[in-house]
DNA sequence: GATTTAAATGGACGATTGTCCATTTTGGTG
DNA sequence: CACCAAAATGGACAATCGTCCATTTAAATC
């Protein structure tokens, strides 16, 4: 049994955790100090060398700790969807652009974090993992989608695809980040599935993934 | 005539704002200090202060410059394209992606910036001029392309095609960020073409933009 | 060549940074 | 209740931050 006094302990390490977000979130990283931290958290000084023996340590926590909520979030969402290719590309783009994932918050973490990530070997190391969980769950559906589809190329076409989904959606993240104002998550979904509806008709056209995309191919 | 008195100011003027460039390529922005700057200028401390009355309005003036110059390279590049959509279109995509303008040091400084757009409007406003430029340009060449297509939706097409080829682009360069060492060129470049292809196969079918994208559909 | 004036210098300055530890507080145990 | 140890406190500390200005340097003008 865990007593009170781990208890506070372990809640204290996530306030911190916390207010660096928080921070991160509302002020960006470059005025994120560690008086603005335990200001936010409510706690003193000297508890950030004491529960992770630096503010670089504690900034990585916090990384990982935004990492890996992401990844519960998009998890529960996949787990919901049905075992279909389609149905869970379908899951993924729609979770992916969902306000729960796609916030203000979120995205402004993501991208304070990603600036410094060239400069910090931790950051880096979560911004790949998260990224190469992401992609091995899209090319595991494209996979099944391109073999159904029975194209001599499936193996190239299931990586393009995964490719090129992949790098919508982070452009879609950029436009929420630019422009959080006027963000449209409709549109951007229906602008994925227009792409991937001209690639697979089959799969995600006129009862497909969305509404008024009947649209497989534009001219030709 | 300019004599060596102007002359000199803009230049040291120029030295510091590569100086910041440099150093946020390198370091971060958040380890560009003054200190750092006046270093890798080789000039002395009250520069800073003289030429930008400031250390903000310096960062603020070196994203200008840099946005300038990466609209220097795409024009140029879009001068010597021909007139039809498709040309431009391919154009835009590959200098997007070209060694010129996507490299490490444009890659680290642009993302680096776009991480602390949200907390600096000067920023933020040139990160915005630079998007709606490109977009235009490209928005432009779809119009063309959607409306010899002769859909009856053309506008909804070129729209949505802009919305995704940027955002592809998007993605792509953010893969560059991630993983500059094993960042293939030309499968971006293929990538984009292989979704373009299934949107418009006149267009960008067989004999368009890529040798080996010949799959117009994948399925159907 | 002497004078004027714009440009550049480099150190002083107070403010703020992150680290660390002597002290106090508090939950757990005998 | 007394004792121990883990947890938390908050200020001291040197280092660094960005700003600013008295002084020096050198180009332009007379």
């Amino acid at each position: 049994m865990t007593g009170k006094r781990q208890q506070a302990r372990e809640k204290n390490r996530l306030t911190l955790i916390e207010a660096v977000l928080d921070s991160v979130a509302e002020k960006g990283i470059s005025e994120t100090s560690v008086s603005e931290i335990i200001q936010r958290a409510g706690l003193s000084r000297g508890m950030i060398h004491l529960h992770f023996g630096g503010k670089d340590n504690l900034l990585n926590e916090a990384v990982k700790h935004s990492s890996e909520e992401y990844y519960q979030g998009l998890y529960a969402l996949l787990n919901a969807a049905g075992d279909t290719g389609q149905e869970r590309i379908e899951m993924i783009v729609r979770g992916d652009l969902s306000e729960e994932v796609l916030n203000r918050r979120n995205v402004s973490i993501w991208y304070a974090f990603r600036g410094e990530a060239r400069n910090r070997a931790a950051i880096a190391a979560y911004s790949d993992t998260r990224d190469a969980k992401l992609r091995n769950m899209v090319h595991d559906a494209f996979s099944r989608i391109a073999q159904e589809a029975g194209a001599a190329e499936a193996a190239d076409i299931a990586r393009d695809a995964t490719h090129g989904t992949l790098a919508m959606l982070e452009g879609m993240w950029t436009d929420y980040l630019l422009h959080p104002d006027i963000f449209d998550r409709e549109e951007s979904v229906r602008v994925v599935f227009r792409f991937l509806s001209a690639l697979f008709p089959k799969h995600f056209g006129v009862n497909g993934a969305i509404a008024n995309g009947r649209s497989k191919r534009v001219d030709g």
